[in-house]
DNA sequence: CGCTGGCACTCCCAGTCGACGGGTGCCAGG
DNA sequence: CCTGGCACCCGTCGACTGGGAGTGCCAGCG
């Protein structure tokens, strides 16, 4: 599989092509098989980290297999396919039998009596849990990744790169959200006169991001006023975090001669909306289109889904609390608290730079958990790095 | 929101209400029939395009009815309702007599043999070219529109918003591209390290746009000669136009000491850039989730379409086509040379600023179009005044 | 005791049939 | 030129049916 004469071009046109009819992993099966051969002898039970009930190597052979399985061929699967696949040297009764189980536990269910089996979400669960530490993506795959997040003009446009880049590998939505600028450090503050009302108060902080406000100043302002402003402003604020600004410039109206104080405090005015609007403003989405494609929703509910994901706010919340800690997070299904998103997955991860910032990807629950989680791991990766690179 | 009694929320809401059980038809192929039909037996007017036949007045007032009634009803309205809906004088079987008449003239179309009818393109077409001159919005949502729009803090914001209200009032997908940048002065060009190797190129106009650029600096740069490019840069480049930055920069980096030729060298590569990726990043787009919940598309070509959505590039090209004028453009259906917008129309109008963005709603042909109309008629105006406002 | 093949059963799906009804086109008569 | 009447067309809906996939259970085997 990896001897190709051009491989990053390989990659591009096989990603391209087999988005019509979604045959998503190639990962996850040959390495489930092998596995599987693996712990169907040894049978060692498990450090068992949370509360799972054990569960014997041939049921989680089938689990595995009827997980995959379905989410490949999005068909429920029956006892017999499941041999198949999971290449078991038993017949279809037995299985049966385990599958009776196994639906019992919780892990699958049938969508109708008399039809094959489907995973459940604690199903998925199970499988996730169960899958090997660190999946890595296969080489070619990182390499489209490296090409396509290697080189940047600037973190919006990194960023927004990102998002791209991972909804198009993933077939999935992607959603990328800025690091948080409150702990970031200034490197300009400066006030621009657009007109003899109104001005631009502009600050960058040392990871590139540049924030604006429009500020409406006292009629009476003088261009000579301004200028005082923007030198106290420059020399003050500079070097401090931006979570502070809005405080340090409060003070210095207080102190200020009188003729500055108004606007002073118009600056101070325009830095208070700064944190709220924040991080709205900077969630990427991306791969909408995936969704429409996707039978896991139905017209109305794809409606309320699209919506949410012009919600902003909301999305950011959502993200910045599903990856408090570092490793990759995945919610599924039902363990997701937003009442739309029930039927979806979120598979997300951070990335440090000042502050953390996260990505993920979000789609229907019936998703190759292997491959993605590879792939959000690898983009998170490569987008600190290149992050790194650029505030070198 | 806007009152319930408000006819016009009225039908936007019943509009958007009854999606779900909607008739999908094909527009496209009984009307090509139709109109081939016609020419082989007219074949008079076959040079004309533009040019529009005659209509008496009751055909034109059966016509409108087909359409309004089509376009809130959603299901393919017959003789009957029209008599009814219209207050005809006449019987249902004139009223057909009328309706076959219109047929074969292409203005509307039976989804199967012996349905009711629904207008063709070339229907909507006539229906909107004889709409009263402009629809007025009423006041309720006029006044929604100031408030959505009268506040902003700054330029992108607003835009942000408009494209916000404009699909919350259209429950459309809306469309807003920024005004070029080209023509604008600049108020600030301003150069800022961030790291030893980098540093943000700051360019603001006097609309308050924000434009920045990171800059690879070359590795024996030093402070000083950051200071002195800073200085040059600062003298001259404020008051040029956006669009001749480049060749500034380009040709102070000829005329400089060698020690800060390559600096301005690396300055002026940045800004090459600047007008390529310009409108790009200004494309608001919203309401995406309206289109899920329409019937005229099917989820391939649903899918489709989102997807076009997300290239802000062939947008901002698409809007600024069809705003050529300063009238509002309506393009219906097959109007649309873009392959995939065959089913959706477009409204679209300029607004002017130092020059001219535009704005527009994208939906199904099936579309309100005098509500519309007079919507986006009236965000245009409202956006371009709050516009002036922050530039007064 | 676990595994197996066999078997009856359940239920979805796709296709067929027929009644129904809305809408049409045409025609003969006012 | 308009009208009521009438035959006809065709899509929709419900009922019915056969086929098929998959299950659960059971009795028998190693």
């Amino acid at each position: 599989m990896a001897s190709p004469s051009d491989p990053a071009a390989r990659t591009a046109a096989r990603v391209a092509a087999d988005g019509a009819d979604a045959v998503h992993l190639e990962v996850a099966v040959p390495a489930d098989a092998a596995r599987a051969a693996v712990e169907a002898v040894a049978e060692a039970d498990d450090g068992a980290p949370s509360e799972e009930e054990p569960l014997d190597a041939r049921k989680r052979t089938i689990l595995r297999a009827i997980v995959s399985e379905y989410v490949s061929r999005g068909e429920p699967v029956g006892s017999k396919r499941v041999v198949e696949v999971a290449r078991l040297e038993v017949s279809a009764a037995t299985v049966r039998n385990e599958m009776s189980a196994l639906e019992s536990l919780g892990y699958i269910a049938q969508p109708h009596t008399s039809a094959g089996r489907v995973p459940t979400d604690k199903g998925y669960r199970r499988f996730v849990d169960d899958l090997s530490a660190d999946p890595a993506l296969d080489g070619a795959r990182r390499e489209l990744v490296q090409e396509l997040l290697g080189t940047a003009s600037d973190v919006e446009d990194l960023l927004a790169r990102t998002s791209s880049a991972l909804s198009q590998l993933t077939r999935l939505v992607s959603l990328v959200i800025a690091p948080a600028v409150d702990a970031a450090r200034l490197k300009l503050c400066e006030l621009v006169g657009l007109s003899p009302g109104s001005a631009l108060l502009l600050l960058v902080a040392d990871t590139g991001r540049v924030e604006k406000r429009s500020v409406e100043l006292p009629a009476e302002t003088t261009e000579h006023d301004l200028d005082r402003v923007r030198i106290v402003l420059s020399e003050q604020v500079r070097g401090r975090r931006l979570g502070d600004v809005h405080a340090t410039i409060s003070r210095l109206a207080e102190d200020a001669p009188s003729e500055l104080r108004e606007v002073l405090r118009a600056v101070a005015d325009a830095t208070a909306r700064e944190l709220a609007d924040d991080t709205v403003h900077h969630v990427f989405v991306g791969g909408q289109a995936s969704l429409a494609g996707d039978e896991a929703f139905e017209r109305e509910h794809l409606s309320r889904v699209l919506q949410l994901l012009e919600e902003r706010a909301t999305l950011a919340r959502l993200l910045a609390e599903a990856t408090a800690d570092d490793r990759p997070t995945v919610r599924i299904g039902e363990e997701n608290e937003v009442e739309d998103l029930r039927a979806a997955s979120l598979v997300a991860q951070r990335y440090q730079l000042v502050t953390a910032g996260s990505l993920g990807v979000l789609g229907p629950t019936r998703m190759d958990y292997a491959t993605v989680l590879a792939t959000v791991r690898a983009v998170a990766d490569q987008l600190q790095e290149t992050l790194l690179d650029l505030s070198r």
